[in-house]
DNA sequence: TTTGGTTTATACCAATCGGTATATTATTGA
DNA sequence: TCAATAATATACCGATTGGTATAAACCAAA
């Protein structure tokens, strides 16, 4: 039941593929993607993998999704194991402090990756990462919502535009972080979010 | 004097190249950026790019020191003109308001877009990205440092931090807007790195 | 166990990749 | 003006690109 699992044949490689194939798109992004990287990190033949692909384009959707899945689900988990609002929301710099970890997708943060080569250049991987960051900030300021109508936070907070400035601070620091190495801003850095997650 | 330049022929057409081609590599990146890109733009033959640059590689750092300094230039250019270091810093979020024009390199903010490419794999691009950060970061923090010597910025300012994170908010702001469209939290970002600015 | 459809491997395609050798053309200093 | 040199154009290189046609292998239901 665990092992084989009830996904047809196909499914099963295509999902294979998908995870062998993510943490190549997310570090050396679409173009730099070639089809023989996919066959080589997946010991699987171009047959197999276009018999489960239309193309290179539809392996790095998939892989994008997958990636953010990774994400979200990480966040998720977290978020539901608190109780008060502001507790949830404190979970993100927390956990992205962790962030160079394998906990987290290999080659960062999807969004921005994705976002940065395609915002030009590919208007379908573009549209996914927008929409990424888009349901994202809607569902922080969902959150800081709740948390106002539960008396946590300040009734004059302004959720859509504190739950922008977070992400604008996690994906900033995360940019900063990866490129120079300097992992005592890093903590620094969450360390600002959870004042002002604390001053909601 | 002014149209045929001291330069010698071939500085002339190595210059005119990087022109050419630094709006492509900073859409396109590195590795979705080819030779026939680079001809194409310049309506010049392999030859004559070959003939100036050694390859592909030294085009494209030639190309992002290019798009570097004109962020570099337009900002210092309007540093020198104010007085206070605080009318100087906040030249910076003032500055940003503008940049999906073409006052900015087209394609965005050429750190970032080398950042996120090359940080896993073009460690010479890369270097030059993390560089480019840490010089303005230093550049920042000696701005904040001097005003504190002039007294107009609070003693216990801790300037290295606060050039970080006005960085962190410009970069995460920059990508975040571009991905989106969402001209409007631009400026409610920019207003926020004012206040910032303010109170240091 | 046979059959019919699905999945995968092989071989191939034209186009493009980055790069080079060489011939030709411009430029420059004497 | 002329010769030396510098710069550019052309033609080519092998390797790799994304993608396809087809045949072999596999698997599941009858």
């Amino acid at each position: 039941m665990h092992s084989k699992s009830n996904m047809s044949k196909s499914e099963r490689t295509r999902q294979f593929i998908i995870e062998k194939t993510a943490p190549i798109f997310n570090t050396k992004g679409y173009a730099g993607t070639s089809i023989n990287d996919i066959t080589e990190a997946t010991k699987l033949t171009k047959g197999s993998v276009y018999g489960n692909f239309k193309n290179k384009d539809e392996v790095a959707v998939a892989a994008f999704q997958y990636n953010l899945s990774k994400v979200r689900k990480l966040i998720a988990d977290e978020i539901a194991q608190k109780e008060s609002y502001r507790d949830k929301l404190k979970c993100i710099p927390k956990l992205y402090l962790d962030f160079l970890t394998d906990k987290f997708p290999v080659g960062g943060c999807p969004i921005m990756n994705t976002a940065t080569e395609a915002d030009d250049t590919h208007p379908e991987l573009r549209k996914h990462a927008k929409d990424a960051i888009l349901a994202w900030n809607e569902n922080l300021a969902a959150l800081i919502n709740k948390g106002k109508e539960a008396h946590e936070f300040k009734p004059e907070t302004n959720a859509a535009e504190k739950a922008l400035l977070i992400i604008t601070l996690i994906e900033g620091t995360v940019m900063l972080v990866k490129l120079t190495g300097l992992t005592s801003y890093l903590k620094t850095s969450m360390n600002s979010i959870m004042e002002l997650i604390d001053d909601l």
